[in-house]
DNA sequence: ATGCTGGCTGAGAGCGCTCTCACAGGGAGG
DNA sequence: CCTCCCTGTGAGAGCGCTCTCAGCCAGCAT
């Protein structure tokens, strides 16, 4: 019981190879008794293209890979970028007619394996889902000619198209809301410096401040919930007098609101606070958490249309200040 | 640039193509210093094998789907089950020289075209990783001859391979521990009574029970933080002398916590509290929450070895009590 | 009647690979 | 010396599909 062969569909509809094959591929050229007698034995053999046999000779797979170049422990946390992303890039397929694959590459094995995957005709192209900046894999891809379009801007200097989030503005925006509520000495717990969402929102945040005329107070995280309780001890310990925070990621400023709560400072009342990404417990935490919000799925929607049109610049999409109770 | 082919590394070997092939793929048959030059020929030239034509030949696609059959958001929350069962999946099908692509199939849209793609010889096989035990999915690629092993037993009355985790065995030992240490009236919030864990950990609070000679007290949820809050709510309503409850999710435990301090409660003293899952914020909560945790990873591993090893049989893989402060 | 379109259909090549089979060459055995 | 086998290599078919091109049969103008 092998699957069906276009030569049995024919067969069966008293056809040629070729009609079948229009038939299937939606020509306009065929009369319409054919093709229904066709369509029929389609649906009676349960007929489905061979996909190899047919990227064999057109040299397209029908399909996108997007690659995530961490490891699945990030991609699955609580950070809602990388499931916005998703569902924005299979809506986006989808509606282009693409099979969307995800890869994971957090290994270094990972990248080969992803590489030999990507180059092997599997993919019309790929989207490197990254978050650190300096990451070879994108620049490797487009190397070896294969479409690669990078989800957030890479630091390699390379000139891949890519689509990011306004990271600065984002920051920028936070802080300027910590400035106009009154608030006078403005720390932050950034991101990783090695990471462009880490760079660019401590950025942001230097160029708010230094427009106030404000000093920078600032404690170095790595995005994750620990780092952020680490960084807020520090920046008590450094400066108790600090009446703001602006963490660099939810994650962190959860943490943050920890250790405020250890030391006795009350948020927003002594200190208030500023996350960024609207984590699904944002809202929750408490008090509940006011944030930055990115356009994610937009984001992935961006991605395809980037891949899927060759020569359009880049994208940066812009965020939105989400005001709860923190600040 | 088109990627060059096999006749093309053979003739710049000097060779016929018959040969490369052999070397491309391991055979021991191949004269040392033939192998030698075809393998320099291959990294001048970046050969890399067509795929496509391999598969169309072989018959197989030496990769393997792994489809989550639940909308994105689910399967990016916090719940490190779909993590660990990706990293077990990746790490297995990797030890066996298989790749895994990731699809969801959240719509009924998504459903048919993964149903198209895996039936189209993309794949060799199937993992449906479905929350949702009556889900039609399985079934149906099985039907098309497609080797399909489920992640989670599935509610169908289908008899397709499957590896779950013992849901009814952890609830029954969250319920002991709470017997054991001195808990009279012991609630639960269960999960949807659609989803297999959801049935199989009520089982379990059950089972329990029973060997108690003590009665149940049920408030249904859906797995939610807020689904937790109004569970827990409404049991404190049914029966306000409880002093125990049995979440059947991390999330809705959250939620119980929260309620709980609203009603006055303290944790443990007063109520305690476990929940199910060993999210990342248990960990964090106030108080820590004990809770119960699976084996994920080693549930991915077990999946590509049932799926590569036909005819084996079920596997049910065994939880741990993780305690914390609430219980 | 002949020629010319123009719309549909079929024949056939060929995509890049694997794999069977034939065959060349050399050492062992008769 | 010839035969036999055994190892290593090449020739060639064919996987299932698409797509070009030729061919056929109207229908219309000449």
């Amino acid at each position: 019981m092998s699957r069906p062969t276009l030569e049995k569909v024919a067969a069966r509809a008293g056809v040629s190879r070729a009609t079948v094959s229009r038939v299937v591929n939606g020509s306009t050229t065929v009369a319409e008794h054919i093709r229904v007698a066709v369509q029929r034995a389609v649906e009676e053999l349960g007929y489905v293209p061979n996909q190899a046999a047919r990227s064999l000779v057109t040299q397209r797979a029908d399909s996108i890979a997007l690659v995530f170049s961490e490891p699945p422990v990030r991609v699955f946390s609580d950070d809602p970028t990388f499931a916005g992303i998703i569902r924005g890039v299979s809506a986006e397929a989808d509606a282009a007619d693409k099979q969307v694959v995800l890869m994971l590459a957090g290994s270094s094995r990972g990248h080969e394996r992803v590489e030999r995957y990507t180059t092997s005709g599997h993919v019309d192209g790929v989207i490197v889902a990254s978050m650190h900046g300096a990451d070879p894999l994108p620049a490797a891809l487009a190397r070896r000619g294969i479409p690669v379009v990078c989800s957030g801007r890479p630091l390699t200097g390379s000139s891949l198209p890519y689509v990011d989030i306004d990271n600065v503005g984002g920051a920028e925006s936070a802080v300027r809301r910590l400035l106009e509520s009154g608030r006078r000495r403005i720390a932050t717990v950034a991101g990783p410096p090695d990471m462009v969402a880490g760079i660019d929102r401590l950025t942001g945040y230097r160029n708010a401040l230094r427009d106030s005329g404000r000093r920078s107070i600032i404690a170095i995280g790595d995005f994750t919930r620990d780092s952020g309780f680490e960084g807020m001890t520090q920046l008590l310990d450094d400066d108790p007098g600090l009446d703001a925070v602006f963490a660099a990621s939810d994650m962190m400023a959860l943490g943050a609101l920890r250790a405020l709560r250890q030391a006795g400072r009350r948020v927003p009342d002594d200190v208030a606070v500023i996350g960024y990404d609207d984590v699904p417990a944002a809202p929750y935490a408490d008090p509940p958490l006011t944030t930055i919000r990115q356009p994610t799925m937009r984001m992935g929607r961006e991605l395809v249309r980037l891949l899927l049109n060759p020569g359009e610049p880049s994208v940066i999409l812009p965020t939105e200040l989400v005001v709860r109770e923190s600040a």
